[in-house]
RNA sequence: GGACCGUUAGCUCAAUAGGCAGAGCACCUGACUCUUAAUCAGGGGGUUACAGGUUCGAUUCCUGUACGGUCCA
């Protein structure tokens, strides 16, 4: 049947409902929600076959999913944002009228209010035995199908709603998200990090290496940016003497799609004065551990059908350690850029022009051994080139006190001790607008106001990122960020 | 960006060595006072994603496009 005509069936179908009840099912603003379906299901387990608890009021609302109309006495199954429950109606409980109105004009799709009470059918379901319907909304659309759900993954991401109402365990998803978002919140807020908001419309995108949306204002004439990180703002208000300070909200990155990226995605980020990266390491093991814990009362993970164990410290080692784990090949020993990149061609790399040696460390990480980093793992010790906002380590110079913990391959979180030394922190944008006028549209613009306000004095901090999308994915073994994102970017249909 | 796969009724899926496009759910009519994927009887519902090509004939074969999925970069 073409949309267009269970459309006109069911507006029909409305319209009689008005002309010959007068009834209109858009008027209703209230009902009084008493119980909640799991409610329910937990107060009244020991109802004994066949017993009705008539002594019992319920008053409960939700959607019908499936409707079993007979002669005198029908069936339904209601659903509410708890779980679902089956209904009985029965003509002599609901008299003539109540019962006649059910049968001729509620279907499955349509949004009730029911009151009645609790009791368990021969069959042994328990069971709301009916003795008020009303009909607080109609539902002009059909339901997907009952029985499969809504298994399309374009319809399923598009129309959320859809994919919401009828696979259940979808809102379940989400509602880990909540707890987990709630857990990354307590466990900052245990340690006396404040809550702040920065700007998500800035005229500068720094913070991190990646393209940024461009929109324009058109009073001020000028073109803006949406943040892709919030880095340089939180850092300001360290310095403004705000102490700990953390913001979770929405970054946008003019990037790729695919599972592990989607354009707009949630991160926190957070700046603790007096500590370092090794802090920042603890604090991330403990934010992600309390996570697990309040979302999935447990530490170990099955994602994809990896076990992880998060309950043990997470491994901490250096780029240059892991490329001599994998490969074989120390880079400390290495001298000169050419030498490093004729090593990675001898591994098989395919190096281009002339990459310095520390971009050829980070390349063989990228290809080598990050895929391989499946339980959690820090890896340190990044290259200054890579990590213009990092402090160097006074003992490799080159080499700078930053972290990312790889789980599973992927990059969930990224730290380091902030750089403070607002002469380097100069130098080091004066190379990536190097970098810019090489063509490099990645690289981080110089931010002269952040300059200044370090130049104010920026006590030692250690600062530490954690893509959220991603941790939820691991903790609700999302394979894809669509899963976890309720309205994920999709390219317009038509 | 590349490779592969998918797109058939609102939903879930069939079908043809190239020959009238089918089922279940949902929808409409009727029967039914313990059903639960209710059942029974009847009915309506299709530009087979879109645009071309080959052919007497294309949903099927070919080319391109769109959207989606998986893997790779």
């Amino acid at each position: 049947m073409p949309e267009e005509e269970i459309l006109r069936q069911r507006l029909d179908k409305l319209g009689r409902l008005r002309e010959e009840e007068g009834y209109d099912p858009y008027v209703h603003e209230t009902w009084d929600v008493k119980h909640t379906l799991n409610q329910i299901r937990a107060e009244h387990d020991d109802i004994e076959v066949d017993q009705n608890r008539k002594d019992v009021e319920l008053s409960v609302a939700g959607r019908l999913m499936t409707v079993r109309k007979q002669g005198k006495a029908s069936f339904a199954n209601v659903q509410d944002e708890t779980g679902n429950m089956q209904l009985y109606f029965q003509l002599d409980a609901m008299g003539e009228e109540g019962y006649r109105f059910f049968k001729k004009w509620i279907d499955a799709g349509d949004i009730v209010g029911i009151e009645g009470h609790p009791f368990r059918t021969k069959r042994g379901e328990l069971t709301i035995a009916v003795t008020r319907c009303v009909l607080l909304c109609k539902a002009i659309r059909p339901l997907p199908e009952k029985w499969h759900g809504l298994t399309d993954m374009e319809i399923r991401y598009r129309k959320r709603y859809l994919d919401l109402m009828s696979n259940p365990e979808v809102r379940d998803v989400f509602r880990q998200r909540a707890k987990i978002v709630a857990s990354v919140r307590k466990t900052l807020e245990d340690h006396g990090t404040l809550e702040v908001d920065t700007p998500i419309l800035s005229y500068l995108a720094g913070g991190a290496n990646a393209r940024p949306f461009v929109t324009h204002h058109n009073a001020l004439d000028l073109d803006m940016y949406l943040r892709i990180a919030t880095e340089l703002h939180l850092k300001r208000l360290v310095v403004g003497m705000m102490g700990r300070v953390y913001e979770m909200g929405k970054n946008f990155r003019n990037e790729g799609m695919d599972a592990m990226h989607n354009p707009e995605f949630t991160a926190m980020e957070v700046y603790w004065p007096y500590c370092d990266y090794n802090d920042m390491m603890d604090l991330t093991e403990e934010i992600i551990r309390k996570a697990a814990m309040d979302a999935n009362g447990t530490t170990t993970v099955t994602w994809q059908g990896t076990e992880l164990d998060l309950s043990r410290p997470f491994r901490r080692v250096t780029m240059v350690d892991l490329v001599k784990e994998h490969c074989g090949v120390d880079f400390d020993a290495i001298e000169t850029d050419a030498q490093a990149r004729s090593i990675a061609e001898g591994e098989g790399l395919a190096v281009e022009g002339n990459e310095s040696k520390f971009k050829v460390l980070l390349m063989m990480i990228e290809e080598f051994v990050e895929k391989k980093l499946v339980q959690p793992t820090f890896v340190m010790g990044h290259p200054t080139e890579i990590s213009p906002l990092s402090k160097r380590d006074p003992e490799k110079p080159d080499y700078t006190h930053r972290f990312e913990l790889f789980v599973c391959g992927s990059e969930v979180a990224n730290g380091f001790s902030e750089l403070n030394d607002p002469i380097d922190q100069r130098a080091r944008f004066e190379d990536q607008a190097r970098l810019k006028a090489e063509g490099d549209d990645e690289s981080h613009p110089f931010d002269e106001d952040f300059i200044n306000a370090i130049e104010q004095g920026l006590p030692p901090t250690g600062g530490l990122g954690i893509g959220i999308d991603r941790l939820i994915m691991f903790l609700t073994d999302s394979r894809s960020i669509r899963d976890v994102i309720l309205f994920p970017t999709m390219k317009p249909k038509a």
